[in-house]
DNA sequence: ACAACGTCCCGTACACTGTACGGTCTTGAT
DNA sequence: ATCAAGACCGTACAGTGTACGGGACGTTGT
């Protein structure tokens, strides 16, 4: 570690040469440390728990965690920060969680408590279309209560019984109505995605108001004028439409619109996958 | 909470108040710096540019952060290592970009140039369908070049040159085919969520395998014990649906079922717009 | 009753991040 | 030749996650 010829008072002798600056012998690599999943499914299914010495639970540790990220966002959330809280020294969180990350996935899957009331709730709708609606909204609900899910850009979640639970309660929308396994799986992610990116935009739009000062169209305003004096004319149809796209999306209204548009799609695909079953040619 | 005699030994003189460890005394709240916009856009629109003195260009720059990227992954740029590389003090970096935010903006617009050879390759395509699936593999092609793209999660980029061809090459695909401006906008964004995430999904999983030396196969198989000993057939779809589709997924060719499938929904949803607009019933 | 053990608590320290500040040097225009 | 602009960059600071090791406590075995 310790770059032995460094010194020469400062005059970085070779001056212009290659590697002046380049030393970095190779050490040994070490990656961050690979996130315990094992643990985090102990930690995630634990039946139940009585408060520690300091009265510190798991429980309240990812609540107040939760709490933190709903108030300030996901970046306040710092192990210190949450010590300061909860009044606890530093390092003593880590006697109830390996980590930071593992702390994320608890956060993650505690949100998700209680979305539906039971496992049939959304299967007891009126159609799979009704269904769909049913969970896009619900699903929507819970990324306008805890935005800051929006940034964890969850992909393979380790299961947690609440999430199994939300996944359990969706798929039985989609279970029986005639769809095969790997098409009702399809379907759901599609769904998923859609609504993870119709919340993220909303969202991205909320932050950027609150931090320029300036509405969507206000920036838009702003901005073509100075854009299109750069781009003299080359892009004639992303100019028509990039503009009109977000004029159009201001309202409040129109996110929901985006929102529904992309809900009903995925029914027309139900519908589709299901007719074409019916009658095979 | 507080079990008694908790204070003494240690001293800690206050020990049982509420608030031992509660500082913080509001001070002022500071942003990190709001992302200076304004001269991101300049830097991306900039004509050229000659070396300056240590001989760095903002390309060069831009360049060194897109392969560090590319080989090590997105967390491996920090600006001192970029200044390693390219043998120059860490702070002069400074001079060419804003901060670090800003490189990353510029990063994210250079990869994406040469997506398509000219404007109209897309378009070019036989039919809509051939111009979607188009589309759709270049932009997958960028996300295997740059993996680490899938790590930024970008919602509302600063608009630069390439940024704005690509966008420009893809809607015209759309553009003329029977679509008013919002469906063609509707559309686009549609494709490129579902690529996103497809590829997202696909790289996690490279990811998790390099990581844990597990398969995706090889971890279910390890998993599936100790989650259904916790879940005790509490949730019958999910535990059917969850392992069959990864079991299924997890040949190579899978994946690319997946993507191809997203597509192709897109391509659906196209054809029943221009049906429903040639016959207004 | 006592000892031993495990587990929680936590102060300190380390390696690493982005970057503010203020100085020095180079370069191009006048 | 002068001078201002701007590139360069050493140092420092506030912040991050967490490794380490020691002290305090509760439970359990004897």
């Amino acid at each position: 570690m310790d770059r032995a010829p460094r010194g020469k008072a400062k005059q970085k002798q070779g001056a212009k040469g290659a590697s002046s600056r380049a030393k970095k012998p190779p050490v040994e690599e070490q990656r961050p440390r690979p996130k315990d999943d094992e643990r985090t499914l102990a930690l995630l299914w634990r039946r139940q728990e009585r408060p520690a010495r300091s009265g510190l639970t798991l429980a309240t540790l990812i609540q107040t965690a939760i709490d933190l990220a709903d108030q300030e966002g996901l970046e306040a959330v710092t192990m210190r920060r949450l010590a300061e809280i909860l009044d606890v020294g530093t390092m003593s969180l880590y006697s109830h969680v390996p980590g930071k990350a593992e702390l994320t996935d608890l956060m993650w899957d505690a949100s998700l408590a209680g979305m539906y009331n039971d496992l049939d709730e959304a299967k007891r709708q009126p159609g799979y279309r009704a269904g769909l609606e049913f969970v896009a909204r619900r699903n929507r609900t819970v990324f306008e209560a805890h935005p800051w899910l929006l940034d964890l850009n969850i992909t393979r979640p380790v299961i947690g019984p609440n999430a199994c639970a939300k996944y359990e309660a969706e798929l039985r929308v989609l279970d029986g109505i005639g769809l095969d396994d790997l098409e009702i799986d399809a379907i759901a992610s599609q769904l998923w995605t859609h609504v993870f990116a119709s919340c993220r935009w909303a969202e991205e739009e909320r932050r950027a108001q609150r931090e320029t000062g300036l509405s969507d169209v206000e920036w838009w305003a702003r901005t073509l004028p100075i854009l299109e004096n750069v781009m003299h004319g080359e892009f004639p149809v992303a100019s028509r439409i990039g503009p009109k796209s977000n004029e159009m999306r201001a309202p409040e209204s129109s996110t929901e619109h985006h929102f529904r548009w992309g809900v009903e799609v995925v029914v027309q695909t139900v519908a589709t996958l299901i007719r074409n079953r019916a009658q095979p040619t």
